[in-house]
DNA sequence: AATGAATGAGACTTCATTCAT
DNA sequence: AATGAATGAAGTCTCATTCAT
């Protein structure tokens, strides 16, 4: 099975690996190479650079979160229910990303060389968009408050989540990230939503 | 005046605005050196490496941040208003440093070098602490909702002022930071308090 | 030929010529390396550190002119051929290598680095204890003096054939080290044999 | 007293101290400065560069040694006397100097500046020459045999001596030098007399 | 005479990239 | 497609020397 996936992915894969470990101004093509099993040289095949191959991983893993969260989030019906499987999903890719994830969404929009920083940039907003566009539609529904603005709410959103995932990698690794849930849920909706009398928030 | 300063301080000024312009992982000691008008060596009087330099800036700039919040916290007598206050506080101080602090936030954590490493988790573990005590403190006068986790709380508190800081920095470079801070505090104080009725947020 | 040779071998024995030139802490990574012919991340490739590949010369170097004395001294039979046949080998490996074996033989001890000073003092050690071994012996069968210490013996040995090959190599560098054999055992024998009535010497 | 003394001379004192301890390569003027209680400009007030520094003071520990050794020699009538003499003088000298005298004899010659190079090989010229001289006086009359190069005898002389002091400091650094004095006069006298029988050595 | 902050050439080392096999 | 030895630009750091005070 493993043996099936393409090249170019399990090279992917292994540079995520490597990511989260060493971070990534400290990943360099020979730790890659080496943990993928392939020389140095093979990496120039399936990618034109370092920035190229650092680029293409931004852009895999960045899909799969999006699609993986556009994919729940059409599932459900009302918008609270989307916010809800989407930060519930959020939270499941994280417990598999970890400090991947951060590395990406924090050390990544400092990356010097343009392209990578362009494509980095590209897909936060992607990311800040989508949730906008679900937090739009909630405001027009009237359940999401309409007196602050979209950004607000959606920096409340990713923060709160990225903050407590932030919190879990340095100062409680034991903890599954998971068993924050039901409280980032409860703080997240009571500061959003409109009406907060006796529901579940 | 300027000319008064020290040079070790001018040094770290310098080496700040070079971080806020290339990130963490790009900056040159001779960038640094050529943006302060001293030769590389010069840099080497003052500090004893780039490690050095760096773990030096970081302690001044945290020390800078939350011996201010500390000092407007304490101004304050009751728990809302010192939340209010290092809110209002951490929005200032961010309007001020921008990039630098996502830098020294976010990048940091992921640096090599153990030395700086260490102190930088150790400043983040300060603010988290810090602020999980006012937390409790709240929590204790029974103004702060007790039924989720110190840690979700003040990670909605930094998570959302961080978060909007981010998206400022990132897609909206126009706006004054502080236009935000009332939409902030409604978002976080509708999520983190007990009693919701009929007041402020 | 000369081709087959292993690259670090070739990279050690340009090494040599270039210590030889110009002194132990004259040398430059960038002179070895163009003579070599190599660039200079080639060094690099074969040798940790230049420290590293100081300290591998030394031992290949050592280990070639002990190795040859233990050699020479094991295929004869009685002490004092034994004796005669490691000065006639140690004046041959000085023949051919000169500057070198005084480079490593007095300025290296002065080095700074502790692993490679701790190797050639080790070295330096082995020569003074085998050759201790073999005064030792003599002493016991009766042919050398039992009036003066061993390392007073050893002294006079390696001290004699060393004076007489800086001499050489300073003032008088026409001259074969070889044609200056004759004597100096004489000298030697004469200084440290019991009986010399009557005798070669 | 110290007080009196001129401070070129201050100077090569600590110069000397700091050799001794970190050899010629490992010195830098700053430990001269600081060691003397100066500032480095100092230094180039009384010396044009380190190059000049470290050439004078070889220059006075050269003469120092020799016209301390050309006393001895003239207050003795025979030739013997004057060698026994003058090697007493060089382990007297040694004893005070230790390390310094290795420095400067072995390690300093592979120095790279022309000027200093040029000094010492001219100072150990003039010892090999002086050393020589009193040689040919023994050749002459008849009690220095006259079967070996003088500088074989020479170097026999200098050469013990020196790996005497050698072996000492390196291994065996409890020991005074001067406990060897005897051991290595019957040595040296044996090997370069003519006349062995029922003499002193 | 004395200072010591500042300089900058030059050394060591790393690592993304190439290319002959 | 794959290799991995080789490259060399670019970075950090040292230390003899200078010069304004």
């Amino acid at each position: 099975m493993a043996e099936e996936k393409n090249k170019e992915d399990l090279i992917l894969d292994v540079a995520k690996r490597v990511i989260e470990e060493k971070g990534f101004y400290n990943t360099r093509m020979d730790d890659i190479a080496e943990l993928a099993g392939v020389a140095k040289g093979t990496l120039y095949l399936y990618f034109k650079s370092k920035d190229d191959l650092f680029t293409k991983l931004m852009e895999r893993e960045y899909n799969k979160v999006v699609s993986g969260l556009v994919q729940v989030a059409s599932s459900k019906d009302d918008v609270i229910s989307k916010l809800d499987a989407v930060i519930e999903g959020f939270l499941k890719y994280m417990e598999e990303n970890r400090e991947f994830f951060l590395s990406i969404m924090y050390e990544a929009p400092s990356i010097k060389k343009d392209n990578l920083r362009k494509k980095i940039r590209e897909n936060n907003r992607t990311i800040q968009e989508n949730l906008g566009k679900l937090v739009e539609e909630g405001v027009r529904e009237g359940v999401i408050r309409d007196d602050v603005e979209v950004p607000v709410i959606v920096g409340s959103i990713i923060g709160t989540v990225s903050r407590v995932v932030f919190y879990a990698i340095n100062f409680d690794r034991e903890k599954s990230l998971l068993s924050f849930k039901d409280s980032i849920m409860k703080v997240i909706f009571s500061g959003i939503l409109k009406e907060k009398g006796g529901l579940l928030w």
